[in-house]
DNA sequence: CAGTTTGTTCAATATAAAATGAAAACAAAA
DNA sequence: TTTTGTTTTCATTTTATATTGAACAAACTG
């Protein structure tokens, strides 16, 4: 921008532009994810048309290495993609506009993980639990049971939810 | 505990409570909860009886800061309720074990408050965008109405999964 | 009621996480 | 191959969050 004054329509863009990134700033923290992922995808999501690197950098100021690990992030969870653009060899990101895209790759990156390491955790409770001695500890066990049940239910959810996401 | 040495039995007891406490340390992270939150739960349902504020400081050398402040959150999500024990006048608790109190606690307290911002947030922004200058700007309208849409859909999503819990 | 026990709050501290930016790695152009 | 523009990595710094513990308040006791 040239110009640091702005018009009443600039404005109006750039109050709006504002406050959809903060939506999306909130939402990335209630997910556990860092600010400038937020800013990121708010930022591209507000923008038409695919920005580099350098522009996210300095409209939103934040640094290169925050901005290249959040594009990397959003990018695996295919919440972002970059676009060819003729005659520039830096890379353009758009936002995959799809709110699926983000929640469907945050479970998969993220919950799957935690699930799967309770899944063989749970297991290995299970040998020491089998240890204990016989008679007491009914109570531990069956309690232990209860929790492989919604291990497994947890497990199921998954798949169910990003089916919903789908529809 | 009186004497240090610890016998086989008692050595695997205490063995399997700490790979059950490690368990929902990590459930409670990965929800963006404090460790001591899910030392406290963990230990408690690792526990048949229940158990008083001393004996999780003790027992988990937290403080008891962390303590009364775990625990209040615990009940607040109704994770853990707090029993009356005869000619004691300490409170003493005990873990909630159905997990849906827990993960339904959390959708509650956490996520709901996020999503009803959200939904206000939503509708200021709607304003904004109304006052852009007419004619381009549409894409942005477009998604914005997206976003809405996907709003509505998490709100009826939580109220699912909570039944979901339930079932 | 004074003394004691139990529970909470909150300012200070410790710990953990995120952001930075300089340097390295990479990739296209010359 | 060398140069140049771009992106990634990662040790350091900054910021945010969790934990502590002393001071306070509330509830019980004899």
């Amino acid at each position: 921008m040239v110009s640091v004054v702005k018009n009443a329509d600039e404005q109006a863009v750039a109050q709006t532009e504002k406050a959809v990134i903060e939506l999306f700033v909130r939402l990335a923290q209630a997910i556990g994810m860092q600010r400038t992922v937020g800013e990121i995808y708010g930022l591209l999501y507000a923008t038409e048309r695919p920005l580099t690197m350098d522009e996210l950098t300095q409209r939103l100021r934040i640094s290169k290495g925050s901005a290249s690990q959040g594009l990397k992030l959003l990018r695996s969870f295919g919440a972002v993609r970059s676009e060819y653009v003729e005659g520039d060899r830096r890379d353009h990101y758009m936002a995959e506009v799809e709110v699926r895209h983000l929640l469907g790759g945050f479970l998969r990156e993220r919950m799957q993980p935690h699930l799967a390491w309770g899944a063989t955790r749970l297991n290995e409770i299970d040998q020491l639990v089998a240890a204990l001695p016989g008679d007491n500890h009914t109570v531990l066990k069956q309690r232990l049971v209860r929790l492989k049940r919604w291990r497994t239910r947890g497990q199921r959810l998954l798949p169910m939810i990003l089916k919903l996401l789908r529809a």
